[in-house]
DNA sequence: ACCTATTCATAAGC
DNA sequence: TGCTTATGAATAGGT
């Protein structure tokens, strides 16, 4: 403007651009708020520097109320701009999230509570097959633990078995008593064939 | 400026203000958009006439981008007006709605696959709070089950032991014989003892 | 940060 | 609105 014309790009000299930036900011403020106040505008500017500093300035109220009313008088005006679409996005985005959320919750409070009162039969269905495999893992540590004590305890029954076996046999053999055998037979009141159920839920 | 200098106050003939407004707002704009150029600044500028008409102005992408970097860089030095909060709000919404699934289907990942090779620490350390939860309540009904076995078992061994011992006393008292009572004792080789550490994992 | 020559923006008039 | 033009403002380059 003075002493030189200008070239419109950018001022590859960092200090030149730094003082221009400088100059040139507080022009356009200034610019900006006499025209608000001349004309009985409403102004929102703002500056990013190259290095990400802001500057701006309202004319009227807050920058927030300014940005505000501009969401508004733009969404009114106008289909659908980036800004729009980001918004709308935003709001679909959020929707799914929370219906995902939703299910995996529900998920949880139907393994917490036991029931499956809150779940609709869909999601009962998602979460079954998610929960078939979630289980099985689970399942596998727990029964190997839990294996080992029954098989502890069959291994005691079958000892106690040959010894009751040995002794009973000890007082046949001198007495011919028979009188204690039915403990002992097929009739006896706690079926080991309800084992294999245990294991399939 | 030309002409007759001008006063900082709003200009009451319509027409006048109506011309200064058309005027002044595009010399706005173009110093706006030198300064951008010039300097590598990113601006944005809104204008409201008195009517309500929006002009606008935003040098890098959209007015929706900017608007949310100064919201972004607003964030720190200010408190929050209402309308930015709004925005802010569903941004942190999404974040941490996503965070939640990300670390659901982390989890659904570790047990499918049985590793934790692709969680962090920390990411286990909540995964592993839910799965306390969780896992509690899955265990509570398994463990019903099993627990209805081991006591099956137990009951059996119960039985066993008194049939044992009664066989027993049956031979002690017609013979006095008693080598066969170690089979019973405190040498037994599977100790009932550790039962209590099969119900902990 | 201040100066000043120069260019730019624009008020008034048409 | 657009054009013209006189004039005040903005500012590039230097100090």
């Amino acid at each position: 403007m003075a002493r030189g014309k200008v070239q419109l790009k950018r001022i590859e000299n960092p200090v030149h651009r730094q003082v221009t930036f400088c100059k040139r900011r507080a022009g356009l403020l200034k610019k900006a708020k006499e025209l608000s106040v001349l004309c009985d505008a409403e102004i929102g500017v703002f500056i990013f520097s190259a290095h990400g500093k802001l500057y701006e300035l309202a004319t009227e109220g807050t920058m927030q109320g300014l940005i505000e009313r501009y969401m508004k008088s733009n969404r009114g005006t106008q289909a659908d701009q980036p800004k729009e679409k980001q918004i709308l996005d935003s709001k679909d985005e959020i929707s799914m999230l929370k219906h995902e959320i939703e299910l995996l919750q529900k998920g949880l409070s139907y393994l917490s509570g036991g029931g499956a009162g809150t779940m609709t039969l869909d999601e009962l269905h998602v979460l079954e097959k998610h929960l078939e495999i979630w289980i099985y893992h689970i399942r596998s540590a727990k029964m190997d633990i839990m294996f080992q004590e029954i098989q502890l305890l069959k291994n005691k029954e079958g000892i106690l078995k040959a010894a009751n076996n040995y002794l009973q046999e000890q007082i046949e053999e001198q007495y011919g008593i028979a009188n204690i055998t039915p403990m002992m037979t097929t009739d006896f009141p706690y079926p080991l064939t309800k084992q294999n159920e245990i294991y399939q839920f």
